[in-house]
DNA sequence: AGTAAAACCGGACCGAGGTCCTGTTTAAAG
DNA sequence: CTTTAAACAGGACCTCGGTCCGGTTTTACT
């Protein structure tokens, strides 16, 4: 015995396949056996375990709308959806898994405004145009939930692992391949992600006080000299 | 009274101009009132105060050398530095403070390496060339320092006004209008100085085992097709 | 040099994130 | 329906970053 516990079993920070195959009320409505996408592991909570997760989702969400997610704290959120302190950490690893959560919860429209949405942001439109669309709607979104993102990025390598950003890399991976564009399409997925980072967008459009207009005609002018042509 | 104390008068997270215009012990070593570059305040320290800067810093450095920056602690640089903790932070004002410190001091080689050495990194060689250089450099800077950069990180937005950056931002810029590129030069300079991201980069090569070579061959696309010429 | 004010040193103290252990609830097997 | 084991809830506890205040040293002025 070496008195060394085994890591909560899965502490979610987000949904793990980035699709959001999920009920409102926490658990999985896909069929069984049917994943089209690895599933890691079955988040398949008890009854009573849902429950206080949306509580707990729900107390975070006011608390932040209240007091900035800067200044939400662990315990305040356990108290104010009335459990534990243990069973938030349980639940979701730590205070970034929570934001994690909590953000992943408002990604999903953005998500399925570029993976099913209208064009020219959606499918239907041609990938160049798309890329040229992705930009806008990307740096309006991390401006309107800049303080949640921005107290995420405690971790700064955890970024990288979140599911929400493999999906706009991998979807820009696509966009860039499917427009023709030549090179090493990840690395350039990158940069592009890079350029609409939420901590450059903020520093740049809150703190220099810089115009969206101005930041949004770089995107167009980054993706223009990437290969896709300009939107016409 | 209200029982509020005014911040610390000027606790130093490297050097505020960037230009590492101090002696090894810590005060300035410039003639007065002869300041060519803005200066913030006068660190003028104490004698004491300069001496346990820099037992401080020596302490730090032995530590992280040790056990790694991240599990860095401020009680234990403050117990191998024989002071206590007060003064750690009056001296850094935060424990990012005091890595920022600690990084500023090798950040003066590959600074010095850009701005006056040898060509093609430092002048003498035609604008694009010099661009073509600065990528692989910093990429291998960051990577040298990945342990200490990323424990930095902790404030993501602080990142943003630490003097190494924005000297990396304006030496961009200047090699960008040098070379001809036409577009928002200071946008595109953000743009490249995120491809050279620590975190980015540190992401890439470590935990996804990139190779060096795709990340610098991607520099090289990403410079010439922003208007730089590839090296010839 | 003597004196007064400002700056500094040092550690006690606080808050919050994260861990661990105990008693209890839940789901599955018989 | 009973039993049994796993998973969970809850709070006490620890660590560490950051603050605050009393005692002391350094500097500036006369």
């Amino acid at each position: 015995m070496t008195g060394l516990t085994p890591p909560p079993p899965s502490p979610d920070q987000g949904t793990p396949d980035g699709t959001h195959g999920r009920t409102p009320d926490g658990t999985r409505g896909e069929h069984p056996g049917l994943a089209l996408i690895p599933v890691g592991e079955p988040p398949q909570l008890r009854a009573d375990a849902a429950r206080n997760r949306t509580r707990l989702l729900e107390a975070a969400s006011q608390l932040t709308a209240r007091c900035g997610a800067a200044n939400l704290t662990m315990e305040a959120v356990a108290a104010a959806a009335g459990v534990g302190k243990g069973t938030v950490f349980r639940r979701f690893g730590d205070r970034t898994g929570l934001l994690l959560a909590l953000l992943d919860h408002r990604e999903q429209q953005l998500q399925a405004a570029f993976i099913s949405g209208p064009p020219p942001l959606g499918p239907g439109a041609p990938a160049a145009q798309r890329l040229h669309a992705f930009g806008p709607a990307v740096i309006r979104h991390e401006r309107d939930h800049h303080d949640l993102i921005l107290a995420t990025r405690t971790d700064p390598l955890r970024a990288y692992s979140v599911p929400a950003r493999h999906l706009r890399l991998t979807h820009l991976g696509m966009l860039l391949r499917e427009a023709g564009v030549d090179g090493d399409a990840e690395l350039l997925a990158h940069t592009l992600l890079g350029y609409l980072d939420t901590t450059l967008v903020h520093h740049l459009a809150v703190e220099r006080g810089m115009s969206l207009d101005r930041l949004e005609a770089t995107w167009h002018d980054l993706v223009t000299r990437l290969g896709a042509g300009p939107a016409e």
